[in-house]
RNA sequence: GAACCCGUGGCUCAGUGGUAGAGCGCUCCGUUCACAUCGGAGAGGUCGUAGGUUCGAAUCCUACCGGGUUCACCA
């Protein structure tokens, strides 16, 4: 053995000693409980960043620990295709060669991003196993493989025979830079001043930010309490410029306190409005389309982009002297997460799923301990998302997704729908020429089916068992009988209420089961100041050089190493450095112990009989606090053993002794590796194989957690 | 406006009712015999502030101050 360990001499051989043993693939037993987490499936957009190996971590030492308490024990890896964040990314790199995505037809377009894809998925697999990732590559799955499409073909279908799904004429978020509408999630608010023009309408001012949308402006409200106004309710308005007249009507949507107290209802422009607007029966009028210039308005506007048509009509209504006053207003205004742009809400005929029953169910999931959140503090979250999430709008209209299976017919309009085959005519009046939606999925559609999508399709997909179909009308499978539900669902809190609610939601809607009874969130890697990494600090990390310099080992310990996994956690390089020589120190431990012929039991003496007492006081604790989720306390007592019981104490102590400690040296150096194991897994996993004679298993991956 | 989180040694964080802990950093000493990616010794904290509960509070309660995250509204 070499006087340092060398991480770049081994980490790769002992992962390929890992695969080829076939211990990564569980054995289904059905006597045994299975132990299952279904791996959040990295973007296949870019390669892998310091947060995910901070999650790989995190859930390799969960299922290396529970692989070797002798439960069948599934990691399922796999990638998400990524809509959006695929797309966004693809395009800024076609920009850079002067290109855009309107260069290509839809088909060439698909096949670029997904060999695009193809190439980020493979070279994330690969940075998997340099992490020491212990998942079963034989079931690896990838958002786009046609037997999960398949499943969420079926879902979407479900959805609309349970009337759970229409078509809606909906405000949305849309952002004409990236040429489609986002989620209320997807938004982000960055405040700012404006300035808030007061119109005349003759007989009532307005203060709008937006004098440009005047003329999609179908109403006046007024709070109804509103006492100024009362004795206007019923009365008209009159549009300046157009000089259209408006009704006036009251809606308690209507904050008395704002600008004048009335507002101007534009259903075609604004959220709020719209609510009124459907409240009150009102039409909706667009005067923005999708590019984001002018349309339906007097001629000169026409065309324009909104903000210089707000330029072109705030000359014109000065110049007919309708503005009353101008003030400042500091106030948020919705931008695209991708690209920063102004959100245009728009109305925009879109596929929705009414939430409500899905959440409520849910909700009484949660309630009742069927999914179990490890920190309180995340239950809360859920369960306020669950009360309050507004109808989910699932279309997105890029190339990159799954398309949606819905097809329009050209003669009365009506929808098919079918689970994933062109229909051969219309459901509603037989006509044969049908043409098929544009849209994509929204990609949290797709990736909110996963725990059960991976386990329905792939590997034992063949299998078919006895049990009835589930409620979406698929065959359930060995795989899905056996590990579903999932044990652990771990990951991040910033995409909690995205994706795992959702997975909950969808979950029990198409398998009558929960996707997962336990729910651990860690919190963010952020650098050793603190600060949030982000690519424009240039506190980028990346974790696969760390791996590099100083061992997977290393990093994986680091990422665990002094804070809570549901806290962000600041990661420094001494750190990593530190656990660096901490896997150094126990490569010296062994070449200590084995530099000792293989022992013959003797008589204990004191220091024999202390070391045994403190790793059995250390088994304890590191398996309480690993089944508590407790991984940083797990690793701070192992090291602390390892480093400052076993190797300062009790080494020192025995070499005046050598030969009588040499059973007791062996036992606990057997017993440490075990314990470190799914923390460090390579440099433990070599020492194993150095002198394996001495011990228990072939392997240690495979050997049994010690009691 | 609301919710949640955080404030513990120089730094990053554990501890959450019973005499203050870790890693890194710092100071001093030590190089044959597992490891200098090491060993030994040590300095350093009235646990944000003020009240309260308690035999006892870093830990529970209240208020305040400071930092952060998220959500809602903004015509």
């Amino acid at each position: 053995m070499d006087k340092r360990y060398d991480h770049r001499k081994n980490e790769a051989k002992v992962y390929s000693l890992w695969e080829k043993s076939g211990a990564f693939t569980p054995k289904i037993d059905k006597g045994k409980k299975p132990f299952t987490i279904i791996m959040p499936p990295p973007n296949a957009s870019d390669p892998l960043h310091i947060g995910h190996a901070r999650f790989v971590a995190i859930q390799d030492i969960l299922v290396r620990y529970h692989r070797m308490r002798g439960e069948p024990t599934l990691w399922l890896p796999g990638a998400d295709h990524a809509g959006i964040e695929t797309q966004y990314v693809f395009e800024k790199k076609l920009a850079k060669k002067g290109k855009s995505r309107f260069d290509y037809d839809r088909e060439t377009l698909y096949k670029m991003l997904w060999n695009y894809s193809m190439e980020n998925k493979s070279t994330m697999e690969t940075q998997l196993k340099q992490l020491g990732a212990s998942c079963d590559w034989s079931r690896n799955k990838f958002t786009l493989d046609s037997d999960i499409v398949k499943i969420v073909y079926a879902v979407f279908k479900k959805l609309y025979d349970d009337g759970l799904l229409y078509r809606g004429e909906r405000i949305v978020n849309y952002c004409p830079s990236c040429g489609t509408s986002f989620s209320q999630l997807e938004v982000n608010y960055v405040e700012r001043d404006d300035p808030l023009y007061f119109l005349d309408y003759e007989t009532v001012t307005i203060a709008t930010t937006r004098p440009e949308t005047i003329f999609a402006d179908v109403a006046i409200a007024v709070n109804p309490k509103d006492k100024r106004y009362k004795d206007l309710i019923g009365k008209t308005a009159k549009l300046p410029i157009v000089g259209r007249s408006l009704p006036i009507i009251a809606d308690s949507l209507v904050d008395p306190d704002f600008g004048t107290g009335a507002l101007k209802v534009t259903p075609g422009h604004d959220a709020t409005d719209f609510e009124i607007g459907q409240k009150h029966k009102l039409p909706t009028v667009s005067v923005v389309d999708k590019e984001g210039k002018m349309v339906n308005t007097p001629k000169k506007y026409i065309g324009l982009t909104s903000e210089k048509a707000r330029r072109q009509v705030v000359e014109d209504l000065k110049r007919a002297k309708k503005i009353k006053e101008v003030k400042t207003i500091h106030h948020s205004v919705g931008t695209c997460y991708r690209d920063k742009g102004l959100i245009e809400p728009l109305v925009y005929k879109q596929w929705f799923i009414k939430v409500k029953p899905l959440a409520k169910t849910a909700l009484k999931a949660v309630r009742e301990r069927k999914v179990k959140f490890a920190a309180k503090r995340f239950e809360k979250i859920a369960k306020h998302w669950l009360r309050n999430l507004k109808d989910w709008n699932i279309s997105r209209q890029i190339v990159w997704g799954i398309r949606i299976p819905a097809w329009r017919c050209e003669h009365c309009l009506e929808w098919t729908i079918t689970n994933g085959p062109s229909p051969k005519k219309c459901k509603s009046c037989e006509h044969q020429k049908l043409t098929r939606d544009t849209d994509t999925f929204d990609t949290w559609f797709s990736s909110g089916q996963w725990p059960y999508a991976t386990l329905l399709s792939g590997k034992n997909s063949k299998l078919k068992t006895q049990n009835s179909k589930l409620p979406i009308g698929v065959s359930t499978t060995l795989d899905f009988d056996y590990f579903y539900p999932t044990s652990v669902m771990e990951t991040a809190y910033d995409i909690l209420p995205f994706w795992v609610i959702r997975m909950i939601m969808l979950g029990l809607y198409a398998t009558g089961e929960v996707p997962f009874r336990q729910v651990l969130i860690h919190g963010l890697v952020r650098d050793n100041k603190g600060e949030k990494i982000s690519k424009s600090k240039g506190n980028v990390i990346d974790p696969i050089e760390m791996a590099e310099k100083y061992g997977a080992d290393a990093l994986r310990m680091a990422l665990i190493w002094g804070a809570l996994i549901e806290n962000d956690m600041a990661l420094s390089e001494e750190n990593v450095r530190g656990q660096r020589n901490f896997a150094n120190k126990i490569w010296n431990v062994a070449r200590f112990v084995f530099s000792g012929l293989p022992g013959k039991r003797r008589k204990r003496n004191k220091d024999d009989n202390w070391i045994v007492k403190e790793l059995k006081t250390t088994i304890r604790k590191v398996t309480r606090s690993l089944n508590g989720y407790r991984l940083n306390e797990a690793a701070e007592e192992i090291y602390d053993f390892i480093w400052h019981k076993f190797a300062d104490v009790y080494i020192e102590k025995t070499k005046s002794r050598r030969e009588d400690s040499q059973k007791t040296l062996e036992l606990v150096l057997a017993q440490s590796l075990k314990l470190l194991h799914p923390f460090m897994p390579f440099v433990t996993e070599k020492i194993w194989q150095e002198s394996k004679d001495r011990f228990d298993s072939p392997n240690l991956i495979s050997a049994n957690w010690p009691k």
